[in-house]
DNA sequence: GCACAATCATTAGCGGGCCGAACGATTCGT
DNA sequence: ACGAATCGTTCGGCCCGCTAATGATTGTGC
């Protein structure tokens, strides 16, 4: 990507999928350089969000409600924990958990991270206008609970 | 992703950048099913049909042509030569090239990864009428056609 | 009360798509 | 003829999503 120099009107560039993928690359890379730009990446956002909301919690927990992957969380701890963002500590109570927990260096971070976060979906959008925007929002959201909700979901809850 | 239980109604969930990443990912993963179920993924679908429309050709034409990275070539090439859906000779006019061949097995793989595409875009735009997808078609293009042209490309050719 | 099942944290690894750095071989520009 | 550019290749990296296996620890059924 990010050299077409030879004019490239290749016979996949109207499909729908193609350019949900290239929009969304675009859309990844601004958010990840905002990111980049304070030393973050997107698990760190969503875990330290996650951690605002939900309060201290357990490492399981957390993957959970943030959809990040256990075994993800891990890493991600640990790069928050090295820089202190974040706090893992035995829970007294299960000796088989960590409760994660949100400092204040980590809540600092979390509004730097909101703030280029806000940026990037700016830049994202620059070329259209509000109602473009939330005809966007719309079409995808659409999408996006089709696929989720009656994907693999058995209309009757196993017993 | 794919396990919301303790139900995610979290604070990046309408973020534009982030339906876009969702959908993106919904989509590649219904293309990558399709295409693996014939063995075969993105990159070798890209090559192919590049191939097909722009006729035996050096990788690094190519590669131009289809957006692929000339690391990732090599690769994509090989294995495509492998199972001979490709074939990779020597350029005798230039030593240092190879030239690149669809073979007629390449042709009907193609054939049938064009198919299976075909399919998941539908599946992938299930819930949307005709309108709607033109609509979303036509905002994506927008947004990538901002953000490929206006970025970094300057107004006066440089001399 | 005890064996078994389930949960938690961790490590290791794979895969796709995208990218950069380096290198030898070759060819081109002048 | 010499330096610059191109070509193919290998190696490595990033991010995000996922699987599998292991060792602790907890809970549950009987």
């Amino acid at each position: 990507m990010e050299n077409p120099s030879e004019d490239t009107p290749t016979r996949w560039e109207g499909l729908p999928s193609w350019l949900l993928s290239q929009t969304a690359n675009h859309a990844h890379r601004l958010v990840g350089d905002g990111f980049s730009s304070v030393g973050a990446r997107g698990y760190h956002y969503r875990l330290l969000t996650t951690l605002e909301e939900a309060g201290p919690a357990s490492q399981a927990a957390l993957g959970r409600r943030s959809g990040i992957h256990l075994s993800d969380m891990v890493a991600t701890i640990n790069e928050l924990a090295e820089s202190g963002l974040v706090e893992r500590a035995p829970d007294p109570s299960d000796r088989r958990r960590n409760i994660i927990s949100l400092t204040s260096a980590g809540k600092r971070q979390l509004r730097r991270l909101e703030k280029r976060l806000a940026e990037s979906q700016d830049e994202l959008l620059a070329p259209l206008s509000p109602e473009e925007r939330q005809q966007l929002a719309g079409l995808l959201s659409r999408l996006l609970d089709h696929h989720n909700g009656r994907t693999g979901t058995p209309e009757e809850p196993w017993s």
